[in-house]
DNA sequence: TATAATTGATAGTATTGCTATTATAAGTGA
DNA sequence: TCACTTATAATAGCAATACTATCAATTATA
């Protein structure tokens, strides 16, 4: 727990709270690692509290389902972005320089210093990229989102368009470029890994720098002014 | 079916063809009502033979699960606007024009005429705005792509990023583009409905001008010369 | 030291995901 | 027309999943 974070969550997507107990740390981090291994669909609790030496019983104590886990993860990813992206662009004026610091911090959260030690950040940035997206893609999204589950994107995305709007206060679309570039970025990474043909750019191993340059070119081009501007 | 198309889909994707027989498209048509109705998650083939009148076990004789299915919705989905765009973009020369129906087309599928009796387009582009990505986000995404499950989604982004390499030859990435445009108007749709703090668009029942506008907005922005490029 | 709270161990239930078996109906070919 | 193949229906069954309940063992707390 080297610096003093404290990611802060909807306490309702949880009936036990997992920071507070090593049981509840546990379960995060082996279901991190669970997910990362056989994706989502195949994971349960019986085989995450096999994997962690606990019981079924025990995990549901934490958390009703796998669903509400995986929108904990995924609300957990988006504090922990939200988090780089202030302490990163802390002290700097320019919105350009925040922005591209921005960009770069939605496509290498994970090589950043781990911050709390029963997350690996890197692998839940795989898990991002692969599962992210089925957090809100279900049909209780609007209760879910009547309760907050998801305003940590909001945020998120809400602090990314200030910065837009901060370089080009004409840009009519602040909020929009700010979750493209999000999504874009995952989604980029995620094809050039699994289904190349859907985009340009090429990824090897820990090295994502043509995402960072695709990306960075995509919000110089929509943020300077053009000719196609109406 | 009024106009002789014949959607051609990867023959590994169902056990039995569902185009060749009533039962066949009794599946199709009934599993996108009812996987729109109930989502995915909670869909199943017993509920589905329930629906239709039929019995599990026939229905997987047609398909092996209902991953697969999905597949199989999402790739006449594919093919389906892939056609669209074809007859669409017919005899028109000026490819930024043919870019424009092509986001119409991305936006609007559901307007068009409906081809075939037994698949309500209007229905399966709301399934595919839902629960589109699911189809590709899996552990199996892999072997999947090698078995030429996606081809259709990749011929799609192909045809897409040929004419934008028309519009313009030096921009340097027409596939991501092009599968980006496609992703963003199924997306801003879906946040537009659910979770609209995630863009600055708003949709109304079935007008959804202003994703296509915004669309429009952002390819011209990238496709013409800005002082932002590099 | 009494008490409360947490976890483990075990069992149990309803549903899901699938396979197998047999019966019936419908079409086909000689 | 009869044998013959094929598709579907009806039913059963099984292993896995998604939980819930109970109670004992342990640990923390007052």
């Amino acid at each position: 727990m080297a610096i003093g974070i404290k990611i802060s969550l909807n306490d309702r997507l949880y009936l036990r709270d997992p920071q507070e107990t090593p049981l509840g740390q546990k379960i995060i981090r082996h279901s991190i690692l669970l997910i990362d291994e056989i994706g989502f669909e195949a994971f349960n609790f019986k085989k995450l509290a096999k994997r962690m030496n606990s019981t079924e019983a025990s995990v549901y104590r934490y958390f009703e389902n796998k669903h509400l886990l995986l929108i904990y993860l995924v609300s957990w990813y988006w504090e922990w972005v939200s988090y780089l992206i202030d302490i990163n662009t802390m002290n700097i004026e320019d919105p350009e320089r925040r922005l591209k610091i921005i960009i770069e911090n939605f496509v290498y959260a994970s090589k950043e210093n781990p911050s709390i030690e029963y997350v690996n950040e890197s692998v839940l940035h795989r898990l991002i990229i692969a599962e992210g997206t089925k957090a809100y893609h279900t049909k209780m999204v609007d209760e879910e989102n009547r309760d907050g589950f998801f305003s940590n994107y909001k945020t998120l995305v809400q602090k990314v368009a200030n910065v837009i709007s901060e370089i080009n206060s004409e840009f009519p679309y602040p909020r929009a470029l700010a979750s493209n570039m999000f999504e874009m970025a995952n989604n980029h990474i995620y094809f050039a890994q699994h289904l190349p043909r859907l985009t340009d750019v090429t990824v090897n191993d820990e090295n994502f720098d043509e995402v960072e340059v695709m990306i960075e070119f995509f919000a110089n081009a929509l943020l300077h002014n053009c000719p196609g501007k109406e």
